[in-house]
DNA sequence: TATGAATGAGTCTTCATTCAT
DNA sequence: TATGAATGAAGACTCATTCAT
């Protein structure tokens, strides 16, 4: 099973389609909630009668992106050989393919956590700390196993972790690389920010 | 001269200087001209005295950031052995330092482009792509030498920009690491993400 | 037949039960019809089944409130001895009772008459006059008898109907009186208010 | 001095003395801001300027109000003969002549206490008490001197309130009486409500 | 009648900005 | 430049009401 390579483009409520591409262009505090509703097809009223406030369209989004990238990962990492490279090498291509498949929603959901109120800020941190922790383990364990040489593993997992959320700040649809390759491509380079040794010379 | 690494906290004119610390915490649109007003200790007035606008605070202070990352970097290049690899190192360690010691300034000025008006958005998109340009070029140069094996260096110079600008989403000037640390470790890991070779191995 | 001395809970049909209530806590117009529907244990369109308008509803407590003021004060005033005091001390007693048992929509009727739209508001305004018109005759036929001694026995009356309709503002059902408590006590006090002169010398 | 018997017209400064007028016609809840400050002769912002919000201007509405009574009370009270007879018949008069020449101040400050968020309910109703008190002083030290013979002072006492602040319900400055005219008539009810007694025969 | 979904008009409030002093 | 006062436009949100099911 690796549902966790396809994209899961009907999963998002439209309302939050709606949002999510609002939020994109003009960011939280620069979408009205006449906006929001008119993307919707919806009244202003109408749209309350879905979600009680803008700010619970924001969550709602943050929520969803962090709990696909949280079990999508987990995903990941469980499909396929568990020898610690190939786990990072997963983790790595799920958080890549992610990061271009979905990049406006990763965008928004990495932008806008100011003006999450502090209750969901503090979740959303938790989220991410949580995720986080996925990738300092996988380098780790590359270390010890002699996959990787990097004499500072949690600097190269956040290294790691610019380079794949960077992806969402620069990805187009109809650029050179696919999701696809850009997994292939960025996943060789985080490969290299962990002081990869080659799989020959580390055994 | 290598004033490029020194933190130039006189520059700032007071007035930005509030204004970057309520960007910081609320956002462009999250912040009021009252607030930016009793922030620079100015009545709203007095605000207006100085600048025509909430926007041309923003654009002041996103000029300020751009064109001192432009400046330093030419600084930076400029300043010692031209060799490629010197040249890429004396870059990396640039951004780095700017972004740590810059990282309010230059989270603001990363995170607010989209509450830039289309005139002053181009200008900065402009200034980013000059900008990047500097680091394609030093990791192309740096290819050419034979000081780093990456084939595809545009990709690996994107993934660089990632590691330099996430350092502002992170840096805490109580953390771990100095501006200086922060240079070292990461400018380690850039290297590798380009594919580093060694200096010996490469002549 | 003293029906008009007894409460009649039965009376006031759910709906317009559960509106008094809230009526009384929030004010007309500081009550939803979702709180009303709510409170009647229906929903908004249930409601709309019953009531064309929240101000249909509002109409029909203030009916309600003043048809039960004007049969009650008629069967009082025609339920035993026909001489003036007699009848003075029924209405009176019936009003109070009235203002006690009933203090809630009392209160409501009272203090909502600005709620009502100009048509209803007309309404209420004469049934509120035909019911001083009551009062004024019965201080009339009483000072006409020589029972109350007031030289200005429309301003007796009035103040009277002051007496009377204040009972709902300070009435309490656990209060130090019970209705007939009130009745008893305030009736005196109506009465003297009128320039009582006794039963004895006056005669 | 005895200038708790003339009207302070002055006194109200000019958006509250609109504010007022609006909220007698159309009650709190009924009156929008926009009212308000039309009524002013503002826009809305100008309002807001001058009052943080539509409940602080109904705050300090009833706040003038509460305040008038109580310092009128107490200046009257103060004003002439102590005798408890004298004190009661001051008292009366200048609760009878306030509720009639601000009649609309009255009528607000009475009617809206519902539209008080609890803060300020709490503070009104304080007032309403500590207001009360000083009527049942009165009556009670009236009865302890023999020119009252109620049995029940404070009942009489509650009584007599309902009559004066019935007055603002009524009165009209183009009616039968003036307020001088309330005073005397009304005062001589109040007299009877407490069960007087006669001056000579009370010695 | 109950329900979910919807809406035009309106709510209070705040915005960036200006002007007279 | 500081201040108090002001404003048109817009903000998020709620209202009474309706309709298809």
């Amino acid at each position: 099973m690796d549902d966790w390579r396809v994209p899961d483009p009907s999963s998002l409520p439209p309302i939050l389609e709606a949002a999510l591409e609002c939020f994109a262009r003009g960011g939280y505090h620069g979408t009205s909630t006449r906006e929001l509703a008119e993307a919707a097809g919806l009244s202003v009223p109408g749209l309350y009668h879905h979600y009680p406030s803008k700010q619970a369209i924001l969550v709602d989004l943050d929520r969803f992106a962090m709990n696909s990238l949280w079990s999508r990962s987990n995903a990941a990492l469980a499909d396929g050989p568990q020898d610690s490279l190939s786990r990072f090498d997963r983790l790595i291509e799920c958080l890549l393919l992610l990061h271009a498949q979905s990049a406006t929603l990763a965008f928004v959901a990495f932008s806008e956590i100011r003006s999450l109120e502090p209750e969901f800020r503090a979740e959303h941190i938790a989220s991410r700390d949580r995720q986080q922790s996925l990738l300092d383990e996988v380098v780790a364990d590359g270390v010890r196993d002699g996959y990787f040489s990097t004499p500072h593993p949690r600097d190269a997992a956040r290294a790691i972790t610019s380079i794949c959320m960077g992806v969402s700040q620069w990805f187009r649809p109809d650029g050179e690389l696919d999701p696809a390759g850009v997994a292939e491509r960025y996943g060789e380079i985080c490969r290299q920010a962990a002081g990869y040794v080659g799989r020959a010379s580390s055994r």
